[in-house]
DNA sequence: CATGAATGAGCGTTCATTCAT
DNA sequence: AATGAATGAACGCTCATTCAT
């Protein structure tokens, strides 16, 4: 047993890889299997280690998946932050999120997989409300956005909490329909959604 | 003892009854507990009747599951045949898919929840096509009025796959999204949505 | 699982067999092997039964060993309530407590031996809390009787807790040392610590 | 790494420090958080070392309980030995057992709560007839010293094991008694418990 | 000497499914 | 047609012990 419950600064440099190496397997084992039937047996097989291993380092599953989704979030995070190029206006940074975020669903397909299937599962209560937690800020940050752009008369006078629900969904579920494509229209079908939404919100046409 | 799941001509009526009625208990269970925790004995409890009378209509899980997705999916569809004024058009009958499929939402929930808890698991593979093929299927048919309404000219040309997922991911995520909002804004709700994907697709503003 | 906790009452005949066999194994298995090792694996395999249908009828080990303490406690208590012929008075009283506990580990040491193993390991709190009113009610109900007894001017006059720890203690013990004597001497015992506790009380010599 | 458990008379100063301070750490762990929670990972974080370290020195559980018991009979035994003054007579000796148990156990709980804890806890069958060889002994005095007090005259004719079986119980029992009650009240506890087996033993009254 | 990562058996519990009644 | 007792595999987790460093 994992004697406490580090923080990440004073983990020994063989400590941080296998959490990583169990961290991958764990996304690997949850994508291509599905998150119910990622056990500890069959992530533990996939980084060829005992299932005991998972708890030494993880203490109990409810820690592992919160490891997993930060793991996942950070990199997508760090993706999203946009390229160095200066908005152009919230059209622009509209498009940018979208075509972020499905990007990243083209070119981390296992990662985003494995996160739709741990947000879509019935996770433990604590964990729920973690997640939930991190969705509230998330759907803040977009109606702010919104309703900024529309204050700047950028963007029509819709309703910012809806147009974040249909936007959350079809971001949500972007690695799916990203996977159901060849790689080479993986481009255009960013670009594809970002004119949808961008549509809705302009009224432009 | 007799193996079961006969096809639906040759049922008597009191095995239909138990069917209904076990599709019914699964479906609240579903919905109020979870997927995952909708185990035959919590089934049988809310039935009242014993876990293995499921085993003895439905043979396994999975054909349980079938039927209660088929069960919703009908009545949900039956509902969606719009009401009897004929279509004003192609941004009409988008509008009336929209506020159709939000309006059953908020007047269904819990066989709204209970489908969406139900597709987002990880159901075994047969099921998982079966599902598939239903999508497909729906997909095909909304991907067909969109060209349909492209062609026309009242839709703007935008490439129909791309507007289906969006417009499929906005609807499933609608259970949740109107249960998060008190009903007297339902209505609104569904306007809103409609507002969203009709501006998406005209472009008109 | 089972469906519900029914109460004694509604409890199918061959509920009740299964229960009573499955709280005999347990109490073997305890007795014989010690509380730490009677796990559901080895009790089921002392009643020829899989592991799951201990929970199946039990629903948690914590609900078992409760049993089991209600099974042996209710048959102790009925043993103890002692014979038809009244009381003599207080001192006869004292001494009907003790070779009535001696007699009763000296016909069913296995029960007994299993009762002192539960009743010094580590159980959960819930238990540990059910266990600790039961005692202090057994405690309360010596206290009292002590002190008529000295109110009576039958006992001196010891303080009645202290003697209901010592008291407590033996009987606690007398499993133990009662299996390690030779049946033929197990009368003599119960009547050479009924001497002592007398003496101890009176102090008449 | 070096196979260990040397006897006593070759181990290093640093080595004998270490087991000193692990069979500390031990009887810590298990007087606060009982024998069944006392796993070499907590034992370990106890005294800041690392589990390994723990099978290094004693090679098994069993050898470092063995060595725990080791530790507390002994300082209990030399606390026993009682006081410089001579013995006034056998029934002093008695009340001087008593009291100095008890007294012990008033001053060194931790101690005495896992001595208790461990004695009654289910151990491997070597070290339950290594207690068991222990417990014959200090029986086998304590009989030797009451069969002498009869023998001259000062105890009744009573059974000694039999009496030996209740002032050991009670013995044992004395550190939870004791705990349950205020410092203040020790030193009286102390006293009444020697005088009830006192009285018991005499019969003076 | 000491570490702490790693193992593997065992734990209580859940569950879809079977089957005698 | 229906019951509900029974199974056995799988689950997350704990632990004494091992061993490369």
């Amino acid at each position: 047993m994992q004697p406490v419950d580090r923080t990440d600064g004073d983990r020994s440099f063989i400590e941080d890889a296998r959490r990583r190496q169990i961290v991958t397997a764990a996304i690997a084992a949850i994508a291509e299997e599905g998150y119910s039937r990622a056990s500890f047996v069959r992530i533990a097989a996939r980084a060829s280690i005992s299932p005991g291993l998972i708890t030494y380092h993880f203490k109990t599953k409810e820690n592992l998946i919160r490891e997993v989704l930060g793991h996942i979030d950070a990199r997508l995070d760090r993706a999203m932050e946009g390229g160095p190029e200066p908005l152009e206006g919230f059209e622009d940074g509209l498009r940018r999120i979208v075509t972020g975020h499905v990007t990243y669903c083209a070119s981390h397909p296992q990662e985003m997989v494995a996160r739709r299937e741990v947000l879509s599962a019935a996770l433990p209560p604590a964990l729920q409300e973690h997640v939930a937690r991190g969705n509230e800020a998330g759907r803040a940050e977009l109606v702010g956005f919104l309703t900024e752009g529309q204050r700047h008369g950028e963007f029509r006078p819709f309703d910012p909490e809806v147009f974040t629900d249909a936007l959350f969904a079809a971001l949500s579920s972007a690695p799916r329909s990203v996977a159901r494509r060849p790689a080479e229209e993986h481009g255009a079908y960013a670009r594809e959604m970002a004119d949808l939404f961008a549509e809705a919100a302009t009224g432009r046409g």
